[in-house]
RNA sequence: GUGGGCGUAGCUCAGUUGGUUAGAGCGUCGGGUUGUGGCCCCGGAGGCCGAGGGUUCAAGUCCCUCCGCUCACCCCA
């Protein structure tokens, strides 16, 4: 039986790794420019760090995470999302000390032991990014900037739709689950199983059932629009008219729930047309009393998080690469000890240079040279050491010229850099 | 955790009502050019047909079990 990778768990093989260092590279110079420093934190971490910060009663931390006990008898667990364990660190090292806004980004692997799909997997990788000190609305309509700024600049805007909703905050939103949670009981009946059950665990998920006849019965349903408390109700609005502002389109959902239990106020999806039924690309929201919840001061904070696995189902393939650097061609053992030295000084110079390993045909050498999109071949057999002038052929022209061997490897430089 | 679909070459897939040495395209390597890449032509390598068991004179094909992948539910990025 072949060893295989586990379930959900991926190889990310050269092509692709390619296609997320683009992602990656975009992202970080848009964070560069908005401001924000990056901060790595471990994948591992106290398993309490989760429990306390997602919420002891969540599908991730009741069902998904990956826990176990260390050798010690301590319980640990590879981190689910990013939000909690980089507070944790801004709260050990104080980091709200040294600024009052502190715009952080982190970019790295999550975990979380579901069954895989499309856009799904155990071991995916999320762009993460938390505002941490302030509770302006300008802060989410940043956050939200941001992620819709980088998915856009991968997928067509067309076929997102990025939707927004209040959560109401510690005030307001007790009222509102409150009357939720009386209409649940009173209509128990005529509920599905699963919204019974969610009755209990997360009452607002209710409002996600697909089940028709939970439709019509929670149509009647209170809505939390009714509850929100003024300060709650104006917050959304700046939020809101600063979405206009930074001109992106959204529409208002006011079912919109997050699995999270930290979340307040403003809570937002960007969903795409162009994946399966896990269509949320990016997600994120505001979370006023985490920092505290988690043993720091009274802090507030607003995040999100994309989904890179399915940012890259969404990224159009990319076209033809463009030729760059040198293939020495070398053959006869002459040629190719000279050659070694070339490689090395190029190398050296920062210019891309491969050469065959084997002592290959010319011909076998040349069809290496264009696999590997080298823009010129040097060309150096027997007849170029003897006439003491090596070959250089241009591979998208096909132009060719000779150079004299002892002005290389200096004389190639000036040729090939455009 | 629960369902549906699918497992044949590195990849995408053919494979008649069970019948002899399991095929194609792409990719890969080599040759056609005694020293010049892509296009074209020719050739080579590469398969325990997912695994195990069963039926049969005979199984890639039929039956059972297991494993894997995948999509969906659930949940979420």
């Amino acid at each position: 039986m072949q060893i295989k990778a586990i379930k959900g768990f991926k190889d990310i093989l050269p092509e692709e790794a390619k296609r997320r260092r683009k992602i990656e590279d975009k992202a970080r110079k848009i964070f560069e420019n908005t401001g924000l420093k990056e901060i790595r934190t471990p994948v591992l971490e106290k398993t309490e760090v989760f429990a306390r910060g997602i919420g002891e009663h969540t599908d991730i931390v009741e069902k998904e995470m990956y826990t176990f006990i260390d050798r010690n008898g301590e319980s640990l667990t590879l981190r689910p999302e990013a939000t909690a364990g980089i507070l944790r660190a801004v709260i050990e090292h104080k980091l709200y000390n040294t600024s009052p806004l502190l715009k952080l980004y982190t970019i790295g692997p999550m975990f979380r032991h579901e069954r895989p799909q499309k856009g799904r997997l155990r071991q995916f990788h999320q762009i993460n990014v938390e505002y941490v000190g302030s509770y302006s609305p300008l802060a989410d309509a940043d956050i939200i900037f941001l992620a819709y700024e980088i998915v856009t600049s991968f997928a067509d805007p067309e076929g997102h739709l990025l939707e927004i909703n209040s959560l109401g905050c510690p005030k307001c939103r007790p009222l509102h689950r409150k009357d939720l949670l009386k209409f649940l009981e009173n209509n128990k009946k005529e509920l599905c199983k699963d919204c019974q059950r969610r009755a209990k665990t997360n009452p607002l998920r209710v409002f996600d059932c697909k089940n028709e006849e939970c439709k019509i019965v929670l149509k009647f349903a209170p809505v939390m629009k009714h509850y929100i408390c003024p300060d709650c109700a104006s917050h959304l609005g700046k939020v809101l008219d600063t979405l206009e502002a930074y001109g992106i389109p959204f529409v208002q959902n006011p079912y919109l729930v997050r699995g999270l239990d930290y979340y307040n106020r403003t809570t937002f999806e960007l969903v795409s047309k162009g994946l399966g039924a896990q269509s949320t690309v990016a997600a994120g929201g505001r979370y006023d009393g985490l920092v505290k919840l988690l043993g720091g001061p009274e802090l507030p904070g607003v995040g999100m998080a994309i989904g890179v696995e399915r940012l890259l189902l969404l990224m159009e393939e990319e076209g033809d690469e463009r030729r760059e650097g040198l293939f020495i061609a070398a053959f006869g053992d002459e040629a190719r000890e000279e050659a070694l030295y070339w490689i090395g000084y190029l190398r050296k110079k920062g210019i891309k240079c491969e050469f065959s390993l084997e002592d290959k045909s010319l011909k076998a050498q040349m069809k290496q040279a264009d696999k590997s999109k080298a823009r010129y071949c040097l060309i150096v057999g027997e007849n170029e050491i003897e006439n003491e002038e090596a070959i250089l052929r241009d591979l998208e022209t096909k132009e060719q010229e000779k150079i004299d061997l002892d002005e290389l490897p200096e004389g190639i430089l000036e040729k090939i850099k455009e």
